[in-house]
DNA sequence: TGTATTTTATTTGTCGACAAGAAAAATACA
DNA sequence: TGTATTTTTCTTGTCGACAAATAAAATACA
């Protein structure tokens, strides 16, 4: 938007651009500063890439890969809709690899594994305390996504991950709506993880890992019912 | 590789050269006509195709956004190897989501899914009564992918679809060293599975679905330690 | 005024060309 | 002959341009 975009980037490495675009675009999308449905132009984003429609073009095939955003043939790309509809489907997943990974990493983490987690949890702690809304939203998503990492099963890890990340976009409109609620409840959650993890204890990291999963879940399907009713009786 | 490929293709529909590619590298590749490891090079498939790298790079891009392709920057593309080390967590994966989806298609399933279900059900039959093994391997998948279908969870279906490729793969592997073994087998496990399905009952298609997939399993280990031990005894 | 048809405008998909990067080949040097 | 350095070759990443496809605007017609 600024003429500083186009002004500093004379100068890049050769396949740096794809990577550069990709990463911004999946943040903005994820944390709504592109709303879902939000039109996407090749050409003004190369402008302000101040490069050529290509590397564009690569990174928004990476992205519709994932679901991030929808194409529709010869006509307009736009930022992936959210299904209300079927927000069940993403809570089931969602449930289910919260255990999954949970499970694993209390049975296959290395002693350095522990390190990264508990680095996440900091920084998610930090964010409650600072009641920073989007670093609450990005670290949860990454402290659980190091859990999976633990685990070491790649496919669950990749199916987890895009599953966080749709749920990144639910959780900031959770967040835009009703602030700080109980954030601090989360933060004691995720300790008691870690010791399940830490412990080894695989049954117990599955409940636990369970009943975090479900009391999100819960939380956010009760404040979408409260917007189904808001929006009838208007 | 004759020259039928570059003469006939002078006229194509705009957006179907992405997908032509794709599609048909895809299956090069999980009928392991490109073994793991095969260089593939843009040139070569764009004069095979007749047309520009452009396309050819954006077929690229996609199949390795599904880990079908890995891409060193700067240098070569080839086709994803298997990982022999880690297939545990593939067989992790495949046996729950086996049960997962196998479950939902029970719960959720309607009428005119057993239609299709029942038709890559008479597929497979028909390729096991033939000694095709491609298409064994191909009806296979698509008769579990369609039962996911029917469990109306896009983000299960989404991975299940991607392990039973990379079980494409394996599973090629297999019927290329030890033939005709045991397929009938397979044809009556499924058909338990549609009757659980058809009849609802959740628990017994969780079962069920859970032994057809270690059955699967345990073979594909027997195989691989057997040829583990051939390898260190040549 | 309302609808059908043509024209324009905009955006995408594809192309051919060129330059950067890395490996392989060739050369220089001990 | 063996190693280091330069040169060449080959492949990829990026660019600017053009044509096809579609939507929007303009026009014709009732």
């Amino acid at each position: 938007m600024t003429d500083t975009d186009t002004a500093t980037a004379p100068e890049r490495k050769r396949g740096s651009g794809v990577k550069m675009v990709y990463d911004l675009l999946r943040d903005e999308i994820l944390d709504l500063v592109l709303p879902p449905g939000s039109p996407i132009d090749e050409v003004q984003l190369a402008e302000r890439f101040g490069m050529s429609r290509t590397p564009i073009r690569e990174a928004l095939v990476r992205l519709s890969g994932e679901g991030l955003i929808e194409t529709l043939p010869n006509r307009s790309t736009m930022v992936a809709n959210i299904d209300f509809l079927n927000l069940n489907t993403l809570f089931d997943a969602l449930v289910l690899m919260y255990r999954v990974t949970t499970r694993l990493a209390a049975q296959y983490h290395r002693p350095e594994d522990l390190l990264i987690i508990r680095g996440f949890h900091e920084d998610y702690a930090a964010a409650v305390q600072s009641r920073d809304t989007l670093a609450m939203i990005a670290t949860n998503a990454a402290f659980h996504a190091a859990i999976a990492d633990a685990g070491r099963n790649p496919y669950f890890t990749g199916l987890f991950r895009r599953l966080l990340d749709e749920a990144r976009r639910i959780l900031r409109l959770y967040y835009q709506s009703y602030e700080e609620q109980f954030p601090q409840r989360f933060v004691e959650e995720h300790a008691e993880i870690i010791a399940a993890i830490e412990a080894r204890d695989v049954e117990a990291a599955d409940r636990i890992g369970k009943a975090h999963a479900e009391q999100i879940v819960l939380q956010v399907q009760k404040l979408f019912s409260r917007n189904d009713r808001l929006d009838i009786s208007l």
